[in-house]
DNA sequence: CTGAAACTTCAAGTACACTTGAAGTCAAGC
DNA sequence: GCTTGACTTCAAGTGTACTTGAAGTTTCAG
C-alpha cells in the first residue's frame, strides 16, 4: 500500500496494467467510454480512476453488452466527481440482473436441447429446439451479436 | 400429418418455414452448411431435411459457435444418408457439454460480480472481477467474440 | 402465352470491435 | 543534446454474419 504509482498513466502503461492494447484504449475514447487529458506535446494521460473503467468495460462485454451499450450504463455515473462504490454497486447490481437473465435463457436453451436428445427430434413440427417461432421468441441479450433478429422481415425484390 | 408438403422446396419456401432470409440461405449455401439440387432453370430446391439443418444451425449460432464450427460439426453427420435419430442425437450431446460450460462460465462470472458488489470495488488490486489476468484465464467459449482474446500479446512500433 | 412474383449472380454495403500501417512527434535516460 | 522507444493521427484492413441492390432469368397462375 505504500508503492508509489502515478497518478497520471500513460496509454502504454494503461494498456500494461489493464491488459487492453493501446488502439483498443484509443478506440474506447474515441467512442467516449473513457476520457484523458493531454500533455502539452499532446500525449494522452489517464487518471488511475481509468483502470477502473477498462475493467468494468470489459467485465460489461463478458455479460454480452456492447459498446454503445455500456457508454449509456457509463454515462448514468454521476457527472463531475469520481463515481464511488455505490455508484459502482448500482451498476454491478443493473448487470448482474441481466446476467441472471441470460444464465436464464441459456437454462432453457439446454432444457430444450436435452428434451431433443430424448426426442431424437424425429418430429420437426413438434420439437421445441427446432421451432422458429420459439426461438425467436427466446432469444436472450447475449445472443443478439450471434444471431441478430432481422430488423425488418424480408420483402425479396420488393419496390 | 396428411397434409401435402412439396418433397423439394423453393429457396422462399424454406426461409419462409425455417424463419431464415434468403440472403443467408444462400450465405449458408456458399460456406458449405446447407445443399440445394438445382431446376433445369437453375434454381435451387431444396430437400424438407434442409429444415432440421438450419434449425440445428440457428440453434448452434445460439450456444455460440461460430458458422465455421457449425459446419465442421455437421461434416461429422455420415455422408451419404440421410442423419437419423442418432446422428442429431450426438450432435446435441455434444453441444450440450459446450452450453453447459458456457453457463457455468456464466455463473462463475456472476458469483464474481456478486462479490463485487459487496465489496464496491474499492480495491481495485484485490477484486476478481477487475482484475485481468483473472478474467483472461475465465474467458469461455461464448466470450470469444464479444471479448477475442488477441493472438499476439502487443509489441506496438515493433519492427 | 403473358405478366408478375420469385428466382439468379455478383459486388458492395453494414455493423461491431478492433488492429495495422504509414508518417511523423514527444519524452526521457545517458 | 541525442537517440530510441513510446507516443500521435488518420485511413484502411480484418473477421463474422449477413443484407442490399442491380440487372437479368425462371416459374406459374390465369
Amino acid at each position: 500500500m505504500t508503492l508509489a504509482l502515478p497518478a497520471r498513466l500513460t496509454i502504454g502503461e494503461t494498456a500494461a496494467r489493464s491488459g487492453v492494447r493501446t488502439s483498443a484504449l484509443r478506440y474506447y475514447e474515441s467512442l467516449g467510454l473513457i476520457a484523458s487529458e493531454r500533455t502539452a506535446g499532446d500525449q494522452r494521460r489517464y487518471a488511475r480512476e481509468t483502470l477502473r473503467r477498462v475493467a468494468v468495460i470489459r467485465a460489461a462485454q463478458l455479460l454480452g453488452l456492447t459498446l454503445r451499450e455500456i457508454r449509456l450504463a457509463l454515462n448514468e455515473l454521476p457527472q463531475g466527481r469520481t463515481p464511488d462504490r455505490h455508484d459502482w454497486q448500482r451498476l454491478s447490481q443493473t448487470w448482474r440482473g441481466s446476467l441472471d437473465q441470460r444464465i436464464a435463457d441459456l437454462q432453457a436453451l439446454r432444457d430444450r436441447l436435452s428434451g431433443c436428445i430424448g426426442c431424437g427430434c424425429l418430429s420437426l413440427e413438434s420439437c421445441a429446439l427446432f421451432n422458429p417461432a420459439d426461438r425467436a421468441a427466446r432469444a436472450g441479450a447475449g445472443a443478439r451479436y450471434l444471431v441478430g433478429d432481422p430488423p425488418n422481415p424480408e420483402s425479396e425484390r420488393g419496390s
